[in-house]
RNA sequence: GCUCCGGUCGUCUAGCGGUUAGGAUGCCGCCCUUUCACGGCGGAGGUCGCGGGUUCGAAUCCCGUCCGGAGUACCA
């Protein structure tokens, strides 16, 4: 049997980085087994609802690479692939009607007050809460006919046997066993008619042939109540895979505090979705040997349930912004170029950094990267060949495409900000004014990397100067405004004869 | 309270009865170099949560205990 898995969120809000991770390994384990991978909306909960949000997980999931076989975007042989519509088509309705024959299930008829004063009683008698019966799994006909008589409203709930072990496998954990006296009545059929996750997702599984479910650790309670739905209907088990959750740097759940939690703020913050998709299953998830960074070809390859871990993983900003800094290196000026352009063009881009405001937790401040990106990004469109020629200078020493901005910044400003400490240490030997003069007088119309390279040397040699510092160090500053960046013969180039000449005369000015 | 799931360097992890407990990231140092970075090399960092047992031998098996997390909804 061929495989064929699910990513099924419910619309509620935002796609977050933890719910990527499981679609992440649903993705790498069909791609891998040559399966096919489906999206389902699990949007029966009219309360919580969030319009929004179903475009939102579309937008992220196409930002972040993954494709889906089928969905309520794409169609399919299993269509509707959204619950309510799913209700609408009287899908679950006949199933119901298949467990009511059954026996498996019965009505309960009991208001939101009686059940709050069920479990307020069995918190002050510290019994275990929920609802093991009632008064309704044991009603006689004669009662249940009567309260549907007078209209009552009522749900449909699922018998757990009593007086039994319930057993399951978890594709990570091994056996799973749970006494059924521990396990209460799940409701399956809401009052309004809509079904519970419990009972939708189970149903559609089924009914989609998804062979395995990857889904949050956070399921395993209820696991005992979904095997005994399985049961009661007679139908094989997919395999379960209850993947750990990721967590915070300090250990619980994941959440702004951490940083980002919503998958497009990566996206605003120069994160590639490659390396986002390797970083992810890396956590709670290996390939068996030492390799990290991977293509998706190979992380498709080489996964496999067994390479999953159970316990709960916390997420590392620095390793992804390793594994980031390594996918940009790997890029090529074309494409670099191409994906610059498309991200600082973005409207979730400027969205993101527009809004945002400086936050010393997340330890990023906009006034560091959107001045020298809406340079970037005006040089882009206005001078793409001289930008062509920057990027890969800087390319080397920025981690994420953000990075681009204040490191390339003085590239394109009029004129240089000078760092105070920088010019002190630069600007105070004795040779610099007569440096200066030299890199104006010079004649450097088409110079390159190594024209420039080659005239500083025999001008320090003239001077009987043998170390480059101190004579590298002044133009440095004069053509940057610091003493950090790309090679200083590769940037004068790159600035060309009339930006050096121009930088170098406001230099002297600092000179005194 | 009850039920369940976890627990190896700061972090991500390898490990499945015998290893000097391995790799990666981060940190530190050296090399490269005009600087920063990249890259290369090296270092520090782990009493394998704790206590018992089983065994010639335990991170690995068993029991207990502690800590963390999840669920305990007509939410998913």
């Amino acid at each position: 049997m061929s495989v064929r898995v699910r990513f099924a969120p419910s619309p509620t809000g935002l796609l977050h980085i933890g719910a990527l991770r499981t679609v992440v390994f649903n993705d790498f384990f069909a791609k891998g087994k040559g399966g096919s991978l489906l999206l389902r909306i699990e949007d029966t909960d009219r309360t919580r609802y969030n319009p929004d949000s179903e475009q939102e997980f579309v937008d992220t999931l196409k930002w972040a690479g993954i494709e889906f076989d089928e969905g309520p975007h794409l169609g399919g042989k299993d269509a509707p692939y959204r619950q309510s519509e799913r209700k609408e088509a009287g899908i679950y309705a006949e199933k119901i009607a298949d467990l009511i024959e059954k026996g498996a299930v019965y009505k309960a008829f009991d208001t939101s007050e009686e059940l709050d004063e069920m479990r307020e009683f069995q918190r002050i008698n510290k019994m275990p809460t929920g609802y093991f019966g009632g008064d309704w799994r044991d009603a006689s006909p004669e009662k249940v006919a009567e309260a549907k008589a007078a209209g009552r409203p009522y749900v449909i709930r699922l018998k757990i046997p009593r007086d039994v072990k319930i057993t399951g496998e978890d594709a990570i954990r091994g056996k799973l066993e749970w006494d059924s006296n521990t396990i209460d009545d799940p409701v399956l059929l809401k009052a309004d008619g809509m079904p519970t996750y419990h009972f939708a997702a189970m149903v559609d599984d089924h009914l989609m042939g998804i062979t395995h479910v990857f889904r949050g650790e956070e399921w395993i309670s209820s696991y005992p109540k979904h095997i005994v739905l399985f049961q009661a209907f007679g139908w094989a088990m997919p395999v379960f895979v209850h993947c750990p959750v990721i967590v915070g740097t300090d250990g619980k759940k994941l959440s702004k505090r951490h940083g980002a939690t919503r998958v497009l703020d990566y996206a605003s913050q120069g994160y590639l979705p490659q390396p986002l998709r390797n970083f992810i299953a890396l956590i709670g998830w290996n390939p068996g040997d030492e390799r990290e960074a991977m293509s998706d070809c190979d992380l498709a390859q080489a996964f496999e349930i067994r390479g999953i871990q159970p316990s709960p993983g916390r997420f590392d900003l620095d390793k992804l912004k390793w594994m980031n800094g390594l996918a940009i290196r790997a890029m090529s000026v074309d494409e670099l170029f191409d994906t610059l352009r498309e991200y600082l063009a973005s409207e979730i881009t400027s969205e993101y950094w527009n809004t945002l405001e400086k936050d010393d937790e997340l330890k990023i401040d906009p006034a560091h990267f959107v001045p020298g990106m809406t340079l970037l990004k005006e040089a882009l469109e206005r001078d793409p060949d001289y930008v062509r020629t920057v990027l890969p200078l800087e390319q080397e020493r920025v981690s994420t495409l953000a990075d681009f901005g204040p490191a390339c910044e003085f590239f394109f400003v009029e004129e240089v900000v000078f760092d105070q400490k920088s010019v002190e240490k630069a600007f105070g030997t004795d040779h610099v004014r007569g440096l200066f003069e030299f890199l104006l007088a010079v004649d450097s119309d088409g110079f390159t990397a190594a024209d420039w390279d080659k005239a500083v040397h025999d001008w320090a040699a003239e001077q009987g100067i043998e170390k480059m510092g101190p004579v590298v160090m002044p133009i440095r500053v004069a053509m940057t405004g610091k003493l950090s960046g790309p090679g200083l013969f590769d940037l004068m180039a790159v600035l060309g004869p009339g930006r050096v000449r121009a930088r170098v005369s406001r230099a002297m000015e600092h000179l005194r």
